[in-house]
DNA sequence: TATACGATCACCT
DNA sequence: GGTGATCGTATAC
């Protein structure tokens, strides 16, 4: 079941917690990747120093001024992609970062081993599900060539907090318990 | 136009 | 624990 708009139009915290189990989908031509988002950050408005946002809207922002449910990605450091889904109200800017996703299910077949593939880290996520600016700006909740269904249920048991990745600059913001993981 | 640096990762010690 | 890769973006001049 395809997650919609009004899911993603909640207050950031919350999204970035309920997305934990959900599933990450990508559909390149034939082949779709399915994987379990394991991990998430919260980056809200611009009172959040840590937030792209918070230095005002630029071309490079404008996506997460945008509505809900969009695709909002950038690169960073010359190399690397990340992926955020934006939440709020359309004109306030968050979203909120995905970081890790699980792959359970075999990418060949005939492999042996039924590990799943840990995909933790926001760049190696984007790298193997072929995730870059092209799909800046995406509506993710239609349901092509990228998008989040329903997935495990999640209780406050199995979540947990802390402080957001390199992000120390942000000043007192960094201090901030915005970022949320799955522990089993 | 020029410069500084980053929501990362892999590899080094 | 630390550092280099590498380039788009923001900001300073």
């Amino acid at each position: 079941m395809i997650v919609k708009k009004p899911f993603y139009q909640k207050n950031t915290l919350a999204v970035a917690k309920n997305l934990l189990g959900c599933f990450l989908v990508r559909k390149i031509g034939k082949k779709t990747i399915r994987g379990m988002i394991t991990e998430t950050e919260a980056y809200v408005g611009e009172d959040d120093l840590a937030c792209h946002a918070s230095r005002g809207r630029t071309k490079r922002t404008e996506t997460m001024y945008g509505e809900a449910g969009r695709a909002y990605i950038y690169m960073i450091y010359g190399i690397y992609h990340c992926l955020n889904v934006v939440t709020e109200k359309k004109g306030f800017p968050a979203a909120v970062l995905i970081r890790s996703v699980k792959i359970f299910e075999r990418p060949m077949s005939g492999r042996k081993t039924s590990d799943a593939i840990e995909l933790d880290g926001p760049g190696k996520l984007c790298g193997f599900m072929k995730i870059d600016r092209e799909l800046n700006g995406l509506n993710i909740s239609l349901g092509k060539r990228l998008w989040i269904e329903k997935g495990i249920k999640t209780s406050a048991k199995n979540i947990r907090n802390s402080k957001r990745i390199g992000i120390d600059y942000a000043r007192h913001c960094r201090h901030y318990l915005w970022r949320f993981y799955i522990q089993f």
